[in-house]
DNA sequence: TATGAATGAGTGTTCATTCAT
DNA sequence: AATGAATGAACACTCATTCAT
């Protein structure tokens, strides 16, 4: 009756270990990849900077490519448990879309960091590159979750597919703050954090009654 | 009175072909930094494309990042030009910001690639790495002149300085327009090519009217 | 008490290790250098006599240009230090100069890929060219600290500055050895060192009495 | 009887004119092999200095490495011709040595370049390099011609080949005079012309007196 | 004949990845 | 498990040489 638990204490303090020595990784990632972009930051400045040996990267990610996807996957999943989050405490239909807005560009302003990663890997996946496919399919699952989660509460829009609209807020929010926080800084966005949120709101909705008869091209 | 303009011929025979594998390199160039990535484009890649040896390419530029350079240049020269002559034909000061905006819609319907080109390069241009340098410059400058051209028409909005709208301009224009034309094609864009002009005008405007006591980082 | 002492035969063995490759790499190179030219022994070459991965070379020195540097200081290095002994070992100041060739001869005897490239890297030195520039420094920072060891033996002689005679020690040294070597072989030198020995003393010794009013170029 | 002296004519001015275009690529070589080096100092270098097209180098020199040797051929064609010239000039045969070194002395001052020129291409003809191939013959040839030029002054002295002498002679006199020119200037050196020719003859006839039982290596 | 645009083998260097310790 | 020395494929870039004009 001890020894199992002995163990099972061991265990979980090499397991602990193990899980903070991976959020280091990918916090160091995070800030590296914003700094320096996703190719000239190399491997060994990560393992550097977490103050860890190179080959320790390669216990925890199998390549370099391999935490660039986990990232995006950390942050998208952060992402849509904000936004389902807000759609839960949403008190109406037509509050969905800016409390969804608002949960994304909250994210953003709590994770400066992803903006500039996510302008990178959203370059990357347009590229006929093979770097490009893993983290394609991750941004496309994003997609469709988050569609899911905004369908109930879209009427019959102009657009076609609530997809497109999911898209659009994915790709409009981020693409907004990134120019704003670039050129304004990350406190002045923080300040008009509202104002960014009905611009967001308002454009998607011109957006969703336009309709566009777009192909998606995913 | 024959052999001068032989020689001139002969001459401008070999000056046109010199001309002509600039523009070849450039354009393949172009071509493959939007298809494949600036970093994943390889010098012998676009050689290879211009069927021609890779040591030709450094008749030609200097390096890599050259090329590059070149090719922002190239770009946002022609856009200036664009955007000038809109500034000039528009008929009153009030129709100013919708023609520079259509001008720089028509101008990435004509290029498309360079909305991917453009988008690796912002991405570039922010980062702590020495290649940024260079590109930064010439965006700068592009903005600078942007802002003058447009200075003339804008009365004393609440953005305290016409520099922001400059950017923010040319920032809207190409975000948009790399999202849309990536999930929709770029012929669906270009059906809609009046709707994104007012859309783009429209979230110009509300910017104006805001103000943003924005410090510009640039 | 055991586990400390383990430890620390482990990191020493690899410390170890490391010591032996960087000796390896320079032993080689120097032998390369010597035989094929600076110029024409390649990184590749070095490594693969070393037995080594091209990208080891890398990690022990920055560049091609760095191990030539290092391979000159460790010459110029443990010629001074046999310089220094000499001067020690030196019964009376009228024995010093006799003292300080003996011990360069000697050393150049020991290691006569030295002399190639010595030569080499003199040659190097005179020319316009940016290789030259650190090589010039670890050479001219040699000579001042050989004339600093000879000056207290030094009476007033003719020449404004021992720094010329250090510089003409050096040089007369290396440049009488290195044609000797190459057209009587290093054994045929080795059994007449003493003559050697003796022709430099009294060509310098004429070159002190004769004064030349020179100005230093370097 | 007219067009023979015509066609002479033609062709003589046609052939002066590409002596002199050989002349002045020779001419550019030196200074520039004698200035960057000869690795350094590229074909489109020299081409460029002396005002002509890249092609027509290899209108006059099959390759670079022909260029290198022709300037070896004339330097030392040249310092032959003065040291036969002094020879016959040589009152007594006690005299010969001193006028062999004294028109080799003078040569170097004449023609400063070739003492840098000489140092590489000796550093290059002890290297196990195939570029080294021709030249070594070049240079032999000319050891064998000043051993047949100087013999019949030597007695049977100490030395068992007038050969070694020969080597010797050239050696020395480019050596020290590389040195000395480095160091104290071209101008310095020509003022003591007359005490390197002593120091020079003193050296050598020490050297004859030891013997040295040497094996040439050439 | 003179040219210089074009070439591509060859070089130094980088960096993601492996693996013995 | 953690390490970091070692690796070598891959890349940017150079330059002697060729050849069409």
């Amino acid at each position: 009756m001890n020894k199992p638990s002995q163990a099972k204490v061991l265990l979980s303090r090499v397991a602990r270990r193990k899980v903070k020595t991976n959020q280091r990784l990918l916090e160091v990632a995070r800030q590296l990849f914003s700094e320096k972009g996703i190719y000239w930051a190399k491997v060994e400045d990560i393992t550097e900077a977490a103050d860890l040996g190179k080959g320790t990267f390669y216990k925890y990610f199998d390549s370099k490519e391999t935490i660039i996807r986990v990232l995006l996957e950390e942050g998208l999943g952060e992402l849509l448990l904000r936004t389902e989050q807000a759609v839960k405490d949403a008190s109406s239909d037509a509050k969905v879309l800016a409390a969804v807005i608002g949960a994304r560009v909250d994210f953003f302003l709590a994770y400066p960091d992803y903006l500039f990663i996510f302008h990178q890997i959203r370059g990357l996946m347009q590229l006929q590159v093979d770097a490009a496919k893993g983290l394609r399919e991750v941004y496309d699952n994003h997609l469709r979750r988050l569609a899911q989660l905004i369908r109930p509460a879209m009427g019959s829009g102009g657009v076609a597919d609530v997809r497109d609209l999911a898209s659009a807020i994915a790709a409009y929010t981020s693409g907004l703050l990134t120019y704003h926080v670039l050129f304004e800084g990350h406190e002045a966005v923080k300040r008009r954090r509202d104002y960014f949120v009905r611009v967001l709101e308002r454009s998607l909705r011109s957006l969703l009654k336009t309709g566009n008869g777009s192909r998606n091209l995913a």
